[in-house]
DNA sequence: TACTTTTGTTCCAACGTTTGAACAAATATA
DNA sequence: TATATTTGTTCAAACGTTGGAACAAAAGTA
């Protein structure tokens, strides 16, 4: 049997002969609510099957209790991994998560923005699509006067709570492992310089480079979407130079796929011609043959960051919103692709 | 500038001089509103950035505009793209989307059940993990009324609409690529069989062996919960058979990685000794070494069936709900796992 | 002119919950 | 006993929007 009828509050209060405001103050233990009637008020609630309308309080409140995160796409362990954990914390401080993907385009996130406004969220956790330069609509979320939250993809432009590893870091740290690989023509694939993030890895691998006295070479460094196509094509680039490099560092590890498919068709030796590092340690990155280098961005603590961050927001409505920069330390795991010795 | 103060449909009728009620019929295009009242509406909506309070319009109409979709997890080419499709059509038709993961975990599928119901969600499509054999919650979901869609993961038993592949068809094209490689011991690793799902392809996994009369053995069947380290652990069991087998059918392709790995950890080459063949058509799937064979669900059929059958719901509220299986045809797609000709 | 219909608006109650103020009864204090 | 305090509850308004009923004015019809 179905019952479309839903119990109220009002249901509860005629079966005990009260008002609905004293069954209300019961529920949410008020300490001016005896203690038997609160235990009327629970036992009733169980046996009508009370669920309390969460969208009456949430207007009456003013408050939904839900928060969006926006997220470039669903389809990668770092991002997701970063959801899991950033739901795990909220959920317990009774939010609700709604997650909407951008697919990387522009057009996808403002809408997304324009519906979690519209579903009056409490707050708004993004990781910037790779499009995007224009910031009106995140401006518009912070006129609204609600938490933004960024991690990875951000902009210092927008002063807000901003979680991340240290790219710039992360470029050299790969670098210097290359280095001592042996290698000394190093490629760069990387994604658009005019994300933040992979600016500072460009910039990162520039200076790094400068620090071991290797040139930097113009040929040898490219910018992309990092599909697993965009490393594919970019890949044979660089193979049809005159002289070909001896490694690849690549900002993503799809794209790093797409690098390694293209190498295997040439049938060039990964690492002994070539050794590659990738970006973002995703799961398949370990059991490809060879397994891919690559940068563990310690997506978990992200997470945990930008959600406390959130909930400290809530806590401290009045305090001013700054740029406030959480950078966290990369890590490189070392595989196959490029361990030469 | 930051605006805390919302305008409400208040301010604009004071402006106007006129009354509340009568916004709002303008704002919705009421007829029997005058053009010029509604001009005037839409002016002083802009002028005060007016934003409509969703919450509010939830509270009168019953009806939140929210779509919840529970996934086993996010970090599934399937998964993802079948809720990109989902929220593709959704959105369009006004309703948002909130997505939620099991990770594979009944507990946390309660969970997000109670949050979605808590959220006052208007319908859930779902795809129930692994671990779940209690259908305690989804009957919950049933009783409040509201549509509740399956896919790919299903129990009959609930009788409502699931929308899924021919997983029964599935093992039958496998097994049948398998024999005409030339496989004549093909061993499966599946699935929990009290998952329906898993549990057709370990029917049809057997029925098809019987139809090309190969002999069915225990030894060579396996369930677990096709995670990369069940399929390395089980290929290894199977290689410390006295008779190993020369197929391997795999109910998921990070299971298949895992067993890929063990079998590279072996040296036993892949496809002339041992063919393996996937399930799921995951990204890497193409580009790993070598690339594995697997089913294509074609998720975004299943993404938008979902979806259009959820609407067909709220547009149909009265029209019994049954047992409605829409069942798509799998697609093979073969590659060097299981290609020896 | 008298009556009906149409048009454009206001009125009012409702959706389910919360919360401060008010109030009566019970208890404590002098 | 009179007064102050505490306890447990009710009252009433509010959150922002919607939509049917009511109503006056304008327009149409006989």
């Amino acid at each position: 049997m179905v019952n479309k009828k839903k119990t109220t509050i009002k249901d509860i209060a005629n079966v005990l002969g009260i008002t609905p405001s004293a069954v209300s103050k019961a529920l949410n233990d008020h300490p001016r609510i005896s203690k038997q009637t609160k235990a009327a008020v629970l036992q009733v609630a169980e046996n009508l099957n009370y669920q309390p309308n969460h969208i009456a309080t949430a207007l009456r409140k003013g408050k939904s209790n839900l928060v969006g995160v926006i997220i470039p796409r669903a389809n990668s362990n770092f991002f997701s991994s970063i959801i899991e954990k950033i739901e795990d914390i909220l959920n317990e401080k009774g939010y609700n998560v709604i997650i909407t993907q951008s697919n990387e385009s522009y057009k996808k996130e403002c809408q997304s923005i324009e519906a979690l406004l519209f579903t009056q969220v409490d707050g708004i956790i993004a990781s910037m699509a790779n499009e995007t330069v224009k910031l009106d609509y995140y401006n518009k979320i912070k006129q609204k006067g609600i938490p933004l939250i960024l991690f990875d993809r951000g902009e210092n432009d927008l002063n807000v709570d901003y979680v991340g590893i240290d790219d710039y870091m992360s470029s050299h740290i790969v670098i210097e492992h290359l280095v001592e690989q042996g290698c000394k023509r190093i490629a760069h694939i990387g994604g658009f310089s005019h994300t933040r993030i992979y600016k500072n890895r460009i910039r990162g691998y520039i200076d790094a480079l400068k620090k071991h006295k290797l040139p930097f070479n113009e040929d040898l460094m490219y910018e992309c979407n990092l599909r697993k196509s965009d490393g594919r094509d970019i890949m044979k680039k660089l193979l049809s130079l005159p002289v070909k490099p001896d490694g690849v560092y690549i900002s993503g590890d799809y794209a790093a796929l797409g690098a390694l498919e293209a190498l295997k068709a040439h049938n060039i030796k990964v690492p002994e011609d070539i050794a590659i590092v990738g970006f973002s340690n995703e799961p398949f990155s370990e059991i490809v043959t060879p397994g891919i280098s690559s940068i563990e961005q310690h997506s978990e603590e992200i997470g945990r960051l930008a959600a406390e961050t959130f909930l400290n927001r809530i806590d401290n409505p009045n305090e001013p919103v700054t740029l406030n920069k959480m950078i966290l330390e990369p890590e490189l795991i070392i595989r196959a692709s490029s361990k030469r010795k």
